[in-house]
DNA sequence: TGTAATGTTTACCAATCGGTCAAATTATCC
DNA sequence: GGATAATTTGACCGATTGGTAAACATTACA
């Protein structure tokens, strides 16, 4: 008798192995560019060049395989912000964390698309990761930021918008990327907007951020 | 015999005046929900609270109803970016820029979150919108920002992304809304969010910009 | 090599999709 | 008030949707 798919985790096959995976990749082009709604089963089949009936063998349901999918990806996505290190030096730490942000912006964009379709259609499927592991880890950093501007080291300011403008302007590249290449024409729509972006935002956040003689 | 819809503009009527307004008022709800792909026609007629037939009756296809309304709103959306003005001392300009589209976002999320979903999904309907109007909106006021550098008003950066930034900071309020609530959790997600956001992206932009002593 | 478990496919299902049609209803204007 | 045009609706259409059933093929393993 075959074994229900559930427990299928007990032993896992080779097939299983790659077939999930090809699935799973599949599942990133199609969801991350069309959103869950817009997603069909069929698409991604074809995609992943399998038949709809040997994928729903595999995930049972659309939810199942978008879930599955968001697991995979969610821990590899907060990546750059766990980095960010308290000890550090806080002009280094917030270019660094920049420049981490941008290159995953440029080297991972289907993921950062996957969640920008997600969070902007109200994050029906993903409100408990946003509300419990993303906000404690947010929470630990504010602290940390918050404990950089208190001694001085950088301007006065709220931790948490702070993190929200370095999320929004480097995921923008991979979220907004074919606004940016309309805008920017076809002449600097190369990887060179990249760099670009990067030498910017330093220079804004750095510039932004340094305790000159700030106002108040 | 009934006029074919398509001369229909010839006499608008009363009625005619009251329905598209009422359609898409629930198309902007629904599409800016759900993305194109995504939204269904019933589900927009019901909101609107008319049958599917009469819906179509006004709107032909699904396509059009969907342009009439990216028509309707581009141009309220651009506003903010059209009266910025060369003449203007550069901060302040910045400043109310930055405070018109920060109020663009409390004001108007679904606005945004219409064409944060089309862009975010390839743009495949606004395509000509982004390199036409858009492009040229930009590049001129690109050009201004990059006399106000020149001319030492302001630090020397790319006018470009400094527009994406702002862009992509201010509209991160409305199309990433949940996640921004979900992180600030309940206590912090009054209105005040907004007064918050504003304080601290005029610090770091006027901040960021302002040519003191600036690296190289 | 046989067999049991695993993997794949064909054919299908009910629900929903975008959209049409003709008939019925309502508004407009002389 | 009646004719005519504008509006609205219920019934319906073929295509697509997410998903199932069962027969069939393949693999792993004793």
């Amino acid at each position: 008798m075959t074994i229900p798919r559930a427990a299928k985790t007990l032993r896992r096959t080779r097939i299983q192995e790659e077939k999930e995976e090809q699935i799973l990749e599949a599942a990133l082009d199609v969801f991350s560019a069309s959103g869950f709604r817009g997603s069909t089963i069929d698409q991604i089949a074809e995609v992943a060049g399998i038949s709809k009936p040997n994928l729903l063998y595999y995930f049972r349901t659309k939810e199942a395989m978008h879930r599955a999918l968001i697991d995979r990806v969610l821990y590899t996505w907060l990546e750059p912000l766990r980095a960010f290190d308290a000890e550090g030096n806080p002009e280094e730490e917030i270019r660094s964390y920049i420049r981490r942000k941008l290159e995953m912006a440029r080297d991972f964009p289907r993921e950062s698309r996957l969640f920008a379709n997600e969070v902007l259609q109200g994050a029906p499927h993903i409100e408990d990761e946003l509300k419990g592991p993303l906000k404690e880890l947010v929470d630990e950093k504010a602290e940390v930021i918050r404990a950089w501007a208190k001694s001085g080291k950088i301007i006065k300011c709220d931790p948490y918008h702070l993190i929200f403008s370095i999320w929004s302007t480097t995921q923008h590249y991979a979220d907004f990327d074919v606004q940016v290449r309309a805008v920017l024409g076809q002449e600097h729509s190369g990887e060179g907007r990249f760099e670009d972006a990067a030498r910017f935002l330093e220079q804004l956040f750095i510039g932004g951020l340094r305790p000159d003689r700030s106002e108040s």
